[in-house]
DNA sequence: GACCAGGCCGCTA
DNA sequence: TAGCGGCATGGT
């Protein structure tokens, strides 16, 4: 099927991946799951192409939110290109925040301390395969991510088994029973301020200023947030002399990129990300 | 062994 | 509030 998207528009694995790291590309298609169905995408006149086993037509209007085909980007870009990412614009501009499922983005993003994008991709992947249900398109198989309830039951024992780590494992054990009985209702937050969201997520040790704001901007629709990494921190340095703690809980460096990108902050963040990823080779 | 990955936390001033 | 150090966890 055919979906038209607001241009700017094109797929690419290098921003796919920085946001919800199990997507592939097989023969000019990309494969990933949306909202528990696998699907194959691709670049397509004005838009792109999709196609799943479930009914296209119901994927449809998820498939539009997944990628925010419907979204006028042209706002965004007008402010970045008057915050000085003109060049960022230029390059990246056809990638979108994605619209992603909380649950699996806030394990993956858990999972992100002490480790790099490879790592979390093959742990997430993992636990997909172990606990996950099988699907398969045009010979290409993929697993959906567990459910809280699932991953409740398996235990932190299991997780650290998977290569997760004892305190990630532990962390993301106690998250799969709090969403399991609804003690973090994660589809909730996408109505709470960004503020409550955060303090929310950042309850739980393990789980700062870095990763909530992710949550937030890549699974809550809060395209405000700035999640600031070692990427984009040195990108900030680079192009605004922004000073940069490993920590990111400068609130003056928040307050600023408040001030500068204002509800495009999670836009700014991401193209400083691609450039900082691309320019280490990645 | 050092250094690096999309950090977090607690202590101190 | 910010600055600093300790800790985390495999891979190269």
């Amino acid at each position: 099927m055919h979906l038209s998207a607001c241009q700017p528009f094109k797929l690419d694995l290098g921003w796919l991946q920085g946001q919800a790291f199990r997507w592939t590309k097989r023969e000019g298609w990309f494969y990933g799951i949306v909202e528990g169905n696998l699907i194959k995408v691709r670049q397509a006149e004005g838009g792109i192409e999709f196609h799943s086993n479930a009914s296209e037509e119901s994927l449809k209007p998820l498939v539009i939110s997944y990628f925010r085909l419907d979204q006028d980007i042209t706002p965004t870009h007008k402010a970045l290109r008057k915050a000085g990412l003109g060049d960022l614009v230029d390059k990246y501009g056809g990638t979108r925040i994605l619209r992603q499922d909380p649950w699996e983005c806030l394990i993956a993003y858990a999972c992100s301390r002490n480790n790099n994008v490879e790592r979390i991709t093959a742990i997430v992947d993992a636990l997909a395969t172990r606990y996950g249900e099988c699907q398969t398109l045009d010979g290409v198989t993929c697993h959906s991510f567990p459910s809280a309830k699932c991953l409740a039951e398996v235990g932190k024992e299991e997780l650290e088994r998977l290569g997760f780590g004892l305190n990630r494992a532990e962390l993301i054990s106690k998250l799969a029973q709090d969403v399991a009985a609804r003690e973090l209702p994660l589809d909730d937050l996408t109505h709470c301020s960004h503020e409550e969201a955060r303090c929310r997520l950042m309850k739980y040790p393990g789980i700062g200023q870095k990763i909530a704001a992710c949550v937030c901007l890549f699974s809550l629709h809060m395209d405000d947030a700035f999640p600031v990494d070692t990427h984009i921190g040195n990108g900030l340095k680079r192009r605004f002399g922004k000073e940069y703690t490993p920590v990111a809980k400068n609130a003056r460096l928040l307050a600023w990129a408040r001030d500068k990108f204002g509800a495009h902050a999670g836009y700014a963040g991401q193209l400083l990300f691609l450039e900082g990823r691309h320019s280490k080779g990645g």
